[in-house]
DNA sequence: TATAAATTAAGTATTATTACTTAGTTTTAT
DNA sequence: ATAAAACTAAGTAATAATACTTAATTTATA
């Protein structure tokens, strides 16, 4: 029997994932979280097999969770679920120690082979992230992989503003931003402006700049 | 459409194959080649995309072919097929410069995505082999690897249109790369405009990916 | 429970980009 | 030499972002 949490803010995605593992035999959903630090403590609580857990979470992201985790229990596996295949986001994955990484649009098959391979002490990194590993591979050893560290940043973002410049680095327009988080495409232009004063940058190249070298998303 | 050879001692693998990719549409099976030699001498003749090769075959394995064609023709992309998931294959098909790594108990869905990626310039390694590339990743990087490469674009960017792009890339307005350029602000416009239609990005982000992507600047 | 901080969102104005079309001029290759 | 490609730049219209200010709520915390 393996005995998993989740954790993901999203109610619906929690669910689905949820009914799907609970169709399988020997897999056991013990409990569920809905933001990073809530997942930290319901794993000490719980003590499952497996931490399934999005990235992209309030509080804590799914990194920090893992990373966090690696340090205090490292019996308990972790598989990263993200919707996101960007380079910085796997390697950090990696770095955390996560033994698995998919990506939202995999299938129900592998999924559930992944988190077998994982819960018997194996890794799982899907296929579709394969040009990123390699590529980090080929180009350092993956040797600086763990001692990086992003340089302390002068500025602080609030937690909506951190979750808006995640949107704008997904490309979204202020409009599709607002339409995501609910709220007027006003509030997601002042967000936006704010961010990127407080960043003191001019222009989305900029931004990708500062984000990437202070570790933002 | 993805022209591939396919390379394999048995016949009846390299039937069975062929008739599942027969079944895709816009997949071609130019050729077939039942040793490593011979599949070296059919690669040249026919310029496939992809080749599509076994590591256990007589007269040269396939890892020794991949090398090989790595060395001559660095456009023919190769999807290593293989029985076995040992430590020592798997790193020596990524030293030799395979852009894909599958196990023959893959599904057909997987094999058709990892042949598209690869066919796009992308890598495929599959999930199951991960904890083999995450622990050499993690520990040694001891061995030697290829210098990675971009992957060939599809587009052919202009000098005008790759200077510009340039700029853009500089987090530069029109109006500045107008003034650096002495043309007109319409004259940069149309040609920013241009490039990313080229490149089928719809705003700055995707623009940074596709860009570092294929190494254009 | 004050009070500070964060979130929301309106107004106003300017500037920038997107998404075309048309068309003259220059460069390059056959 | 001539056709093709590249470069130039105008027009038009819509959409998006920048650069603020003001201000009502909601939330956190001292």
């Amino acid at each position: 029997m393996i005995n998993v949490v989740l954790a993901d803010d999203h109610i619906l995605v929690r669910d689905g994932i949820k009914s799907l593992l609970e169709d399988q035999e020997g897999v056991h959903v013990i409990a569920e979280a809905s933001n990073g630090k809530e997942a930290l403590e319901v794993v000490e609580r719980a003590l499952p097999d497996v931490l399934i857990v999005d990235i992209r979470m309030p509080e804590m992201n799914g990194i920090e969770v893992v990373a966090e985790l690696k340090k205090t229990n490292k019996t308990i596996k972790t598989l990263v679920l993200s919707m996101h295949d960007s380079e910085e986001y796997v390697l950090n994955a990696i770095s955390a120690g996560a033994d698995g990484y998919l990506l939202k649009g995999s299938s129900k098959e592998e999924f559930m082979k992944a988190l077998h391979m994982i819960a018997e002490g194996g890794k799982y990194f899907t296929g579709d992230i394969s040009s990123i590993i390699i590529n980090s591979m080929i180009n350092n050893g993956g040797k600086q992989l763990e001692e990086k560290e992003a340089p302390e940043a002068t500025f602080k973002l609030t937690k909506r503003e951190k979750q808006i410049l995640g949107l704008v680095l997904d490309g979204k327009s202020n409009k599709e931003i607002a339409e995501d988080l609910d709220v007027s495409k006003r509030t997601a232009e002042v967000h936006r402006f704010n961010l990127m004063k407080k960043l003191d940058v001019k222009n989305l190249i900029e931004l990708t700049k500062v984000a990437s070298k202070y570790r933002l998303v």
